[in-house]
DNA sequence: TATACCGTGTATTATTCTTTCATGATTGAT
DNA sequence: ATCAATCATGAAAGAATAATACACGGTATA
């Protein structure tokens, strides 16, 4: 589903431009062939009067023009989502396709409730869900492939300011830390992110969302982990732990399998360590109806799968 | 030349069709046949999942949804405006085309000099001039074949809050009474639009802006002329007041031929009797550097033609 | 009641956009 | 140094889209 009511889709191609960097890598996020991107950037930058690109080895590079007109265009991109917010509220019936995204916890766990309840209130619409990691999650609002996405911050993320999207605090999921049975901190009353310092950690594959997760969180308890194993799943870091191989950081919002010899252990701390989950939409979308929606249920399921849940700033 | 970069040409024909009220009157604004306006909009609809046009006896009446869409048209319009008039602020040489109106004294004495000031500022465009009356005026703004508009306020003209366009306070353009010569008002020294309130007037033809100007005058004086003939022009009301048909209004900018038996008064009171000539754009086209220069440029010709500009509000 | 006006639908024509294929240029690897 | 891979762009053909001509049904005005 090609994304872009009111604006010319010329400026779009643009900012995929800008965002992947080549013409190439844009074609293939439009599905279109890098020759039709080209045209259309030759044809924008005639209707507008100044070059938008300049060679650059074998790439392209983008002119000051082209960010000015970047600039704006979240500008008119925002009016759009909100304009269409507003419509759907406004209509009886709303129809279409809905679609939410979110990282691989928050899709086994808090999409679906999600969906569901959009499916319930809104019955001509077509809900759906998609497990993708927060940099994908970011290409998916992008090309309207998504409206919601459910994320955590990582290193490739774009920042907070990024004119193009309206990232917020949803809730923050603590973490808790995963040990061999009859571990030493698991018979302590109350253990740190700290005392685990000198632990073997297997964290997730570099690159990965929870590698950086991890890696932050020790961090900010003050050590770098020392890393024997990688896994991105978290049965697979719970088998290596059963077996001795180091320990894991898993969220609050993961739930393990019981069969494990692990023993799950609360951190305390101030803050206490946790992930923070952010909620995304492009820039003027949180006002859209099915956005709202989608949010009240999110939060009331963490509400219930998180016992004390920690409300974000 | 159609006017709209960046935004989708549908919004602009539903705009048009607000505008003028009919399928077929947008569609001639346009340049299109009523079937492809009727088309654009059918289509406009579809994308956007709700209704914009409902039946209403021969003609058709927008829905509240397409009252919301044009609404945030506006906005989209005039971040069009920011962003072009950003651009060509950043372009060495502007290229393209520039079109400034104004009524008939206005495009007799302020923009033949603004006009050739843009001229040699930027030798690349091409300026064009268009006289015309306010409310055409603000209908070559909508089509995008004029990019400034002097005027003065009418009662046809849309009110200062329309998000469509900026109007602003140019400046006033006082009010001289034309009287046959040896009339008992030219003696006096001091004279005041109300002394005349027994006169016998000439005025414009109903439903032009000269007509509307004596009109207000008069009402803000405290009476409603006594309306003897109609004549359009400065001349042609001149050429009655030499022959002791009645008197006439014109404004300090309109120059009279010399070789009439009449005399000019001014006018007091408080505040002295004046028109007030109100520079236009789209929103947001304010910031175009050819508007800023076209502006800069009247100022200072009013200034010299106008022995104490009285600078407005 | 007749006529002119308005909006819309259908089929055809015109225009625009998209792809295919080929080319020149640059980078990185062997 | 050379070869292969990657990237952007151009010309021509094809596909998709938009605009028109024309006809029709409904509604106000004479």
């Amino acid at each position: 589903m090609y994304y872009s009511f009111m604006i010319d889709p010329k400026l779009r191609v643009l900012q995929m431009v800008a965002h992947y960097g080549t013409v190439t890598a844009a074609a293939a996020a439009l599905h279109y062939t890098p020759s039709a991107v080209s045209h259309q950037l030759r044809q924008l930058a005639a209707e507008l009067g100044v070059d938008l690109l300049s060679q650059y080895g074998r790439g392209i590079r983008l002119t000051a023009a082209a960010r000015t007109v970047l600039r704006h265009a979240d500008v008119l991109y925002a009016q759009v989502e909100r304009a269409e917010a507003e419509l759907m509220a406004s209509v009886d019936e709303p129809a279409g396709s809905f679609t939410v995204c979110g990282f691989s916890t928050a899709a086994t766990h808090l999409l679906p409730p999600a969906a569901a309840s959009l499916r319930d209130r809104y019955p001509h619409l077509s809900v759906r869900v998609i497990e993708a990691e927060p940099s994908r999650g970011f290409d998916l609002l992008l090309a309207g492939d998504a409206d919601l996405a459910l994320l955590t911050a990582t290193g490739q993320t774009p920042p907070s300011s990024d004119q193009r999207f309206d990232q917020r605090p949803l809730l923050d999921d603590p973490l808790d830390l995963v040990v061999p049975e009859q571990h030493h901190l698991a018979a302590r009353s109350r253990v740190t992110l700290a005392d685990a310092a000198d632990e073997s950690w297997i964290v997730g594959r570099p690159g990965s969302a929870y590698h950086h997760l991890v890696l932050t969180a020790c961090q900010a308890a003050g050590f770098t982990p020392n890393i024997a194993h990688y896994a991105d799943e978290w049965d697979t870091g719970t088998a290596l732990v059963a077996h001795h191989f180091g320990i894991i950081l898993v969220p609050r919002l993961a739930r393990l399998h019981e069969e494990w010899p692990v023993e799950r252990v609360r951190l305390s701390g101030e803050p206490a360590p946790a992930r923070r989950i952010l909620a995304t939409t492009r820039l003027g979308g949180r006002e859209h109806p099915m956005v709202a929606h989608a949010l009240d249920t999110i939060t009331t399921t963490a509400a219930t799968l998180l016992p004390q849940p920690q409300p974000a700033e």
